[in-house]
RNA sequence: CGGGGCGUGGCUCAGUUUGGCUAGAGCGCUUGAAUGGGGUUCAAGAGGUCGACAGUUCAAAUCUGUCCGCCCCGACCA
């Protein structure tokens, strides 16, 4: 792909509306836009990152058995007054009344929506269990929307449901969830400290947060010196319940969270199933939500150098850039484009700066741009027969002849 | 919503305190030339309802009022 095609603007200088590292640099290197308060156009490049989160989402979703489908947006309010949600999410939801008068809300999260499909479509023990998830915009009117994507009014969300006849059931899908979740994070380049929740009280609620240490990050977590058990914040006990050391304070973006709903839901909206004895219960939930757009903040926090941002290779928008230092040589545009089309043929994504810009223009907005590697063809190649890759986030330089050059590149992306 | 800050070409800002000719700079953009391995240089251009409305005044980017928008701090969340 060529850069001229692509759409990205970059920009020199920092914007004043953006404070944190992510948002500075995702309007920077030309991901996205905002068009309001919290609410943010994702450009070609950060649409492709969105895509590459969601594509590792639902492998590993769907390899522990969980099912994609796709809710609506907009809700009827009635649904949300069922479970007495309309008034505990209050504000925060997005109501109107359409043209025939329907009290209709934005959907800010969807327990309602999926248990009131699950009930009407599920009535025997011999249907469960099962786990739907799905992908999609939620809209929350958020009192004070912040930081770009970390705390936006339009965003989107990783939303999964389990059901399940038995607390057995639910434990089991929770566990292969928990899993899940942590090699979702790690590919997708995150550190992320787990804490746990639990009301002790036999037969409570039980919930884990993932949470991504970042000095942006909103949500303070206590983690062990010693054994590493990571905790929400709570002033009164700073010692480690475990080992009892000292436990240092830590700034985190929430980045998914995991709950054991138990029969909230499907109580209060009547989705219940007939087990092996003919009796009626109430299904057994769980839900379990990621903040993908969120996600992209995060990484980039954890990511990035002075340059710029710095892409965990699963997440990357492109694998490889491709740098001709002087495309008013036919010399050295003909071999960047002989490279981008072998790289590509061999199922690489290869973005390559075709602009007339001077060289210095392309190194900077390469390294705020972040792709992994970086391609350098210029009269150097032509002269010695070379190419030269920069590793990104090492800044390793390597020159090669060029098949040896290829055969590198692959080397790298696939460690 | 409470507290603080800001609003001037696409971006970053000066000018507002103390009202005064046709509102400026850098970057970006257009054209030409040189250059071509870390945001190069020179020349010539285009681009502005100074957030909006109302008011004070001979005169408003500048003073007053109202409103709108954006950012930061607090309660909330993926």
């Amino acid at each position: 792909m060529f850069w001229s095609k692509v759409f990205i603007p970059t920009l020199k200088e920092t914007p004043k509306e953006a404070e944190s590292v992510s948002h500075q640099l995702l309007l920077r290197a030309g991901f996205m836009r905002m068009l309001m308060a919290g609410v943010y156009t994702y450009l070609p490049l950060g649409l492709r990152v969105l895509e590459k989160i969601q594509g590792i989402i639902r492998q590993e979703m769907n390899a522990i058995g969980a099912s994609q489908l796709l809710l609506p947006a907009l809700h009827p309010l009635e649904l949300w007054q069922k479970t007495g949600r309309d008034k505990d999410i209050g504000e925060v939801m997005f109501k109107f009344i359409d043209r025939r008068g329907r009290n209709v809300v934005l959907g800010p999260t969807h327990e309602e929506i999926i248990t009131s499909l699950v009930k009407d479509q599920i009535s025997s023990y011999r249907q469960l269990p099962l786990v739907l998830y799905q992908i999609q915009t939620k809209f929350r009117d958020e009192i004070r929307p912040r930081n770009g994507l970390i705390r936006a009014c339009e965003f989107i969300m990783k939303d999964a449901y389990s059901f399940d006849q038995d607390k057995e059931g639910l434990d089991k899908n929770y566990q292969l969830m928990y899993e899940a979740y942590k090699r979702i994070f790690k590919r997708c380049g995150l550190t992320v400290l787990i804490t746990e929740a639990d009301s002790g009280i036999m037969g409570g609620k039980e919930s884990h947060e993932f949470m991504a240490p970042a000095t942006q990050g909103e949500d303070l977590v206590l983690l062990c010196k010693k054994c590493s058990q990571a905790k929400a914040f709570d002033a009164d006990s700073l010692l480690c319940s475990k080992c009892n050391f000292q436990m240092d304070k830590i700034n985190t973006i929430e980045v998914g969270h995991i709950f054991k709903l138990g029969i909230k839901y499907s109580q209060a909206l009547g989705a219940n199933f007939s087990n092996a004895l003919g009796e009626l219960k109430p299904i057994i939930m769980g839900c379990y939500g990621i903040g993908v757009s969120r996600l992209v903040s995060a990484i980039i926090e954890q990511n990035n150098d002075a340059q710029g941002i710095i892409w965990p290779k699963e997440v990357a928008p492109y694998q490889i850039l491709v740098l001709p230092l002087d495309v008013t040589n036919s010399q050295i545009m003909q071999e960047a484009i002989a490279l981008h089309d072998q790289l590509a043929s061999l199922g690489f994504q290869v973005l390559l700066d075709d602009r007339d810009e001077r060289a210095g223009v392309k190194f900077k907005d390469a390294d705020l741009l972040g792709i992994p590697i970086q391609v350098v063809i210029g009269r150097n190649s032509l002269v010695e027969q070379t190419i030269e890759i920069k590793v990104r986030l090492t800044q390793e330089k390597i020159i090669k002849p060029r098949q040896e050059a290829v055969e590198q590149i692959g080397k790298l992306i696939h460690i």
